[in-house]
RNA sequence: GGCCCGUUCGUCUAGGGGUUAGGACGCAAGAUUUUCAUUCUUGAAACAGGGGUUCGAUUCCCCUACGGGCUACCA
């Protein structure tokens, strides 16, 4: 059917709030899905009037994937032959096509209010409208067809319905699940139009995926419930030979507890939910996203990717290209994934140790700005980052790990050393103060017996003073070898740092 | 309640009629690092239950249980 069609895929997301994991992920396999198959891939944008619109979403929406390195190959900003994107461009049509699926006996007028249909709930707690009702309710079917028409000229409030058949089984081939079929007898007469003109998402995406050559549909697993409308409208709308191919993906879950992951289990757990910082416009609330918290976003679509799917070997560490190359619909998994917050970590870990400096170097520089630190020595800030890239989850632990490197230490864990200190330990320092300014090749292999000797000379212990000077350098109990410390300071800032720590430590 | 989807270590998962059921995160222990982290080694840790089918089921089928999703004039 669609084999010897192009492959065109879709992301549409409803610009009503941030760009969440579940989002992103839907994005990247239909993203991968495309790419692999020599496709398009479309940003279509699902701004309905119902849906609370936001400003700037939009924008928000086209930061995030390209941030995640999924480009569009046709968007709002970028149409293709297929366009116009955006839902809200498209109205014109959609009652047209509901017109006709009501002419053509396959939908029909309804006039019932929503308070009314909130009256049948009340009395029916089952309340479906459906077969086994909808000839005891307003509409066309139960009404003659002169009350219809009157009804329809005074322009009395009316949506659209679809008209389930009474029992067929109407089934499906999912790329993911293989067969799923339901019975349309349990169906209810979905909405197709509102009242207010404006098509229900059933109607609005299988006009649409039509419109735009759609091939392939990967969407969350939520839908699934809704795929037997949708297959109908293929259908009864006369594209059933157009149809595309589906594929539900399997929902991510809490970490714990139960349920879909949602924004709030981020706030409670402590960890990000969006892919970039999102504000909310009523609340003016800001959640951090995992690009501000210092994710690498080929970590971040890394761990994305791996959240219900795996090329069958060992392998975990997979870069964008990679992930186009060995994805395959089959291999993701049917059930849904906890997010765990720990392994996301992990990948970022993973990502930023393997990462060439020169690309981690921009982001890097920005920190140690932020620091005050203005005047920045690229070569020293190159070789700092290689002993401490390794020591970094995110990004933005470069300055806890690394601060001490750019600037003195302003407090000193004074605590671990000044119970045993002596008379014996500050002249040592102060004499070995002295032999550093003579000192004249400063390097780690130099230093470092020079260290150990006057140690051994003293009679004191090497374990008892390496502590206190580490300590002087940096502050605290931490930090690659404290000898290259000492070579990257260089000797001027060692013996100052040597002279502005010891008085405190007496 | 109804419908749909699912179920292998705590988590993400590999596997698949006969396996010591594999890997990763996390956890624990040890080693290295005269700091902390990293790294390395080792360890504990799983086929939801019951019926079939079969010489043999964790794997195939059915039932149950459990989990999830949907059940709006939201998407």
């Amino acid at each position: 059917m669609s084999s010897q069609k192009k492959v065109r895929v879709r992301f549409a997301p409803s610009p009503t709030g941030g760009l969440h994991l579940g989002g992103v992920r839907t994005a990247l396999f239909n993203y991968l899905f495309a790419k692999q198959h020599g496709g398009d891939f479309i940003l279509r944008i699902e701004d309905t009037d119902q849906t609370r619109f936001v400003a700037g979403a939009e924008e928000y929406i086209n930061e995030c994937l390209a941030w995640c390195g999924i480009i569009p190959d046709e968007s709002p900003d970028k149409p293709g032959a297929y366009g116009p994107y955006r839902q809200s461009e498209r109205k014109a049509t959609y009652r047209q096509y509901a017109e006709q699926l009501v002419n053509a006996g396959y939908a029909y007028y309804a006039f019932d209010t929503a308070e009314e249909l909130d009256e049948q709930r009340k009395i029916h707690p089952n309340f479906r409208y459906s077969h086994e009702n909808r000839l005891s309710l307003r509409n066309s079917l139960s009404l003659s067809e002169e009350e219809t028409q009157a009804l329809l000229s005074k322009d009395h409030p009316h949506t659209i319905r679809i008209k389930m058949p009474e029992d067929e089984t109407i089934g499906f081939e999912d790329m993911i699940r293989g067969r799923v079929s339901f019975e349309t007898k349990l169906v209810d007469d979905k909405v197709l139009l509102k009242a207010d003109g404006m098509p229900t998402y059933h109607l609005a995406v299988v006009v649409d995926d039509h419109a735009m050559q759609i091939s392939h549909i990967f969407r969350g697993e939520e839908w699934l419930p809704s795929a037997p409308v949708h297959l109908l409208l293929w259908e009864y709308l006369g594209w059933k030979n157009e149809m595309p191919a589906w594929a539900h993906l399997p929902l991510i879950l809490k970490p714990d507890g139960n349920g879909k992951l949602s924004k709030r289990d981020g706030d409670r757990l402590g960890f990000p939910v969006y892919a970039m910082n999102w504000m909310d416009p009523k609340s003016g609330v800001l959640t951090e996203g995992f690009r501000e918290l210092g994710f690498l976003p080929e970590a971040f679509v890394n761990m994305l990717a791996l959240l219900g799917w795996n090329d069958g070997t060992d392998q975990e560490l997979f870069g964008l290209a990679e992930l186009v190359a060995k994805f395959s619909v089959e291999r993701i998994s049917k059930s849904g994934a906890k997010f765990d917050y720990e392994k996301a970590k992990w990948f970022n870990h993973e990502w930023i140790k393997g990462m060439d400096n020169s690309l981690l170097l921009p982001q890097i520089e920005e920190i140690i700005r932020t620091h005050g630190v203005s005047a920045i020595d690229t070569v020293l800030l190159d070789t700092v980052l290689s002993t401490v890239k390794e020591r970094m989850t995110f990004v933005s632990d470069f300055w806890p790990q690394a601060s001490f490197f750019f600037v003195r230490p302003e407090e000193y864990d004074i605590e671990a050393v000044k119970v045993k200190w002596n008379e014996q330990k500050t002249a040592f320092f102060q004499e070995l103060a002295g032999e550093f300014e003579q000192q004249a090749t400063w390097s780690a292999s130099a230093i470092e017996p020079l260290f150990k000797d006057k140690i051994v000379q003293s009679g004191m212990k090497i374990g008892e003073l390496m502590l206190p000077y580490r300590i002087m350098l940096v502050g605290g109990k931490f930090g690659p070898d404290v000898f290259l410390i000492t070579e990257l300071l260089g000797k001027e800032e060692v013996i100052a740092r040597i002279s502005k720590a010891l008085p405190l430590l007496k």
